[in-house]
Order: C-alpha cells, then sequence, then structure tokens
DNA sequence: GTCTATATTGTGATAGAC
DNA sequence: GTCTATCACAATATAGAC
C-alpha cells in the first residue's frame, strides 16, 4: 500500500528538518531534538532512519554542496561571450543565494571547521574547476585582458556571495534593519556586480 | 609582590586560550575543557576567573569585532583621493586577514548564528558606517562615479575577505592543496584587487 | 589562586513495548 | 514504524580542600 507519490514519507520529512536545522545553527549548534522537533516526529526516529547525527549531517552537507555549486561549469564552458557568461553567472547565482540566504555562512563556517572533509565531499560532486579556468583563461586570452583566471573567477564569486553572507550586517550598517532595502540592494547588484566586473576587464 | 608588565598572569593566558578555541571551532564548537588545556591550566580556573562559557564568548567576540572593523572609517574619511582610501583599504585588510584567516569564517558564522546579539556588540564598538557611507558619497560624486556608495564598499570588503574566508576550498581547486600557492595568490591581490576596482570605476 | 571532586543538566544513542 | 523509557557519557558549573 506504499505510494509513490507519497510526499510526507517520514524519511524525506526528517531530511527537509535536519538541512533546515543544520544549515541555521551549524553541525555543532544543531541538536537532535530540535531536528525531532522541526520534523514532527519523536528523537528516537532519526536514530531509527539514519543511524546518527554524523550520518544525517552528511547527507544534509553532501545534498548542500551539490545544489550549491550549480551549473558554474556550464555557464563557463558555454560558447557564448565571456561578458555573456559573466552576466549569466552572476544573475543566475544572487538569485539562488537570495533563495537561500543560510548556505553561504553555513559552508563557509562548515568547510573551515572541517576542511578535509569537506573538500572530499567537494571532490565527489564532479565539480571540474580546472576546467572552468581553462575556458576562463581562453576567453581572456583572446580578448587580450590582463588578469589570471583565478583572480577573476574569485572576484566573480566574492561579489555575488559575501554580501549574502554577512547580510544581518549590511541589513543593519546600511539600512537601519530595513530588510526590504537589502533586498533592493541585492537585486540592483544582479546588473550592478556584472557592470562593475565588464567595466573593470574591458576597456 | 604582582609584577605589573607580568605577561603570564592568568587571566591573559586564559583569554588567548579562549580566542584561539573560540575563533577555530566557533562558540558552539569551542568546549570548555579544551579552552582549559590550551591555556594550561584546570577547567574550574575558567569559571573562578570569567564565570560562564557565555561571558568569555562575549569578551572574546567583543574584541575580535573591535580589532576586525579597524581604521575603515580613519581610512575613508581621510583627505586623501578616492583611488588612495582604496589602495590603502585594499593592502591593509588584506594584510590583516592573512595574520588573521580564521577571523573571517568565525565573526560570519556567529554574526547568522545570532544577529542580535552580534550586531549590538557591533554598534558598542563605535564604528561609523554612516560616515564612511557619507564620505564614499562625496568623493564618488565629486569624481562624477556612476555606483553607490553602498555598493562600492561592499565590493570592496567582498573582494577583501571573500577568498579569506573560503581558504581551504580556493588553496585546493585552485592549487590543489599548495598552501604557498595560495599565499602568492593572496599577496597578488593586494594590488590587483585595487587595480581591479580602480579600472572598474574610473574610465 | 589553583586544584580535586562532584553536582547537574544536556545530548546522542539504544532497548523494548505496541 | 513509532513511541516511551532509559542508558552512557559529555559539558557547564559549583563546592570545598589546600
Amino acid at each position: 500500500m506504499v505510494n509513490i507519490m507519497e510526499e510526507k514519507n517520514t524519511e524525506q520529512v526528517i531530511l527537509n528538518a535536519a538541512r533546515k536545522v543544520f544549515i541555521e545553527k551549524g553541525k555543532d549548534g544543531a541538536k537532535m531534538q530540535e531536528i525531532a522537533d522541526t520534523a514532527g516526529i519523536n528523537k528516537s526516529l532519526l536514530h531509527y532512519y539514519f543511524r546518527s547525527k554524523e550520518k544525517l549531517f552528511l547527507l544534509v552537507i553532501k545534498d548542500t554542496l551539490h545544489n550549491f555549486f550549480p551549473n558554474l561549469e556550464r555557464i563557463f564552458c558555454s560558447d557564448r561571450s565571456l561578458e555573456e557568461k559573466i552576466r549569466n553567472c552572476v544573475n543566475s547565482y544572487i538569485t539562488l543565494l537570495c533563495e537561500n540566504p543560510f548556505i553561504p555562512p553555513f559552508i563557509i563556517h562548515e568547510l573551515n571547521r572541517s576542511p578535509e572533509k569537506i573538500m572530499e565531499l567537494v571532490q565527489s560532486s564532479g565539480i571540474r574547476f580546472d576546467i572552468i579556468g581553462e575556458a576562463l583563461g581562453k576567453d581572456l586570452k583572446s580578448n587580450s585582458i590582463n588578469i589570471t583566471p583565478y583572480q577573476l573567477f574569485a572576484n566573480i564569486i566574492s561579489l555575488c556571495v559575501f554580501p549574502i553572507a554577512i547580510r544581518p550586517l549590511m541589513t543593519n550598517i546600511f539600512f537601519k534593519g530595513d530588510k526590504n532595502k537589502f533586498e533592493e540592494f541585492i537585486e540592483e547588484r544582479k546588473k550592478g556586480v556584472a557592470d562593475f566586473i565588464i567595466n573593470s576587464i574591458i576597456k
């Protein structure tokens, strides 16, 4: 009598609750009790389904990493112009981050807390950063732009991610806590950051 | 018989140990036992001197925030040219961060974990971000540069801080774990980021 | 001031009834 | 599969000897 389309299956409910709690509080700050409460079930069911906190955390962060380094490779290895690639990347990345503003601080924290473990998971996600670097390098050469692909890539990602990572600070010091103003500010950046980068490298 | 120049006074030894452990592991990940071990003293001495983990943490993060938003106000409110201000800021900020690479992820994490608490401490540190914004705004107007001071300030800080905040990721994906290569990369940025910004806003 | 011992509560995990 | 009850141990904090 199991419905394959069943959306409320316990396993998925737990995973969603775990994702929410882990991402907001970090691995150390997250408590199994709170995950159970969020999922609306009993604490021991967590262990029934996922055995341990560690295993549950691994599933959550693996899934997060897979969704977080999205189509970067696809974008930068396409046959569009460098300017189009940059505009496309900035716009889609900032949009993705707006919908998941807790993910950058979460990844940054866990990455620095357990670099080896996280980097292993990043590797296993199959993203080929070296290929992105190569593609960018060709674009820069053929446009006679004098910056290394690493520096440019770091700049693009920094400009997209960092303001979201320090969202509470920006919201407070720039906009006195007005969240709408902050959202406008980020909305502006979807075009503004791309302009900023293009202006800099294309004289 | 108390020597006022005494450097090994227990209170300071504990604070240094606490700073190290809190910054590396975060508030939730830090354990009083580890702080005691790092300080080379007994666990109960922590409570004798600082009463609770919470109080110890507050001292550490307050001190960190005070050192971390350094001379930003001084730099941007000086009477130098906009270009000089930017070069000065980028260079001194990246240098400071290189010496304390764990601080950005630490602040980012705690800021998102307890935004109200951290923002209260930021306020109490007396940094006047609005004054920086005003000064930047004047510079931009008098140079006819078409970007808001908020966007520019966000860009400057993002480019300086973010690569340090994801240091393990950058070290691995760009330089296959070679830390010296990463340090060269950051060293390059002290000039490169300033060039990148200047190029973008000064046609 | 510094230590040992201990209290107290929190937290991950298991056993067993239903 | 889901629950209640419980264990085992970790972690913050205190009491009291020296």
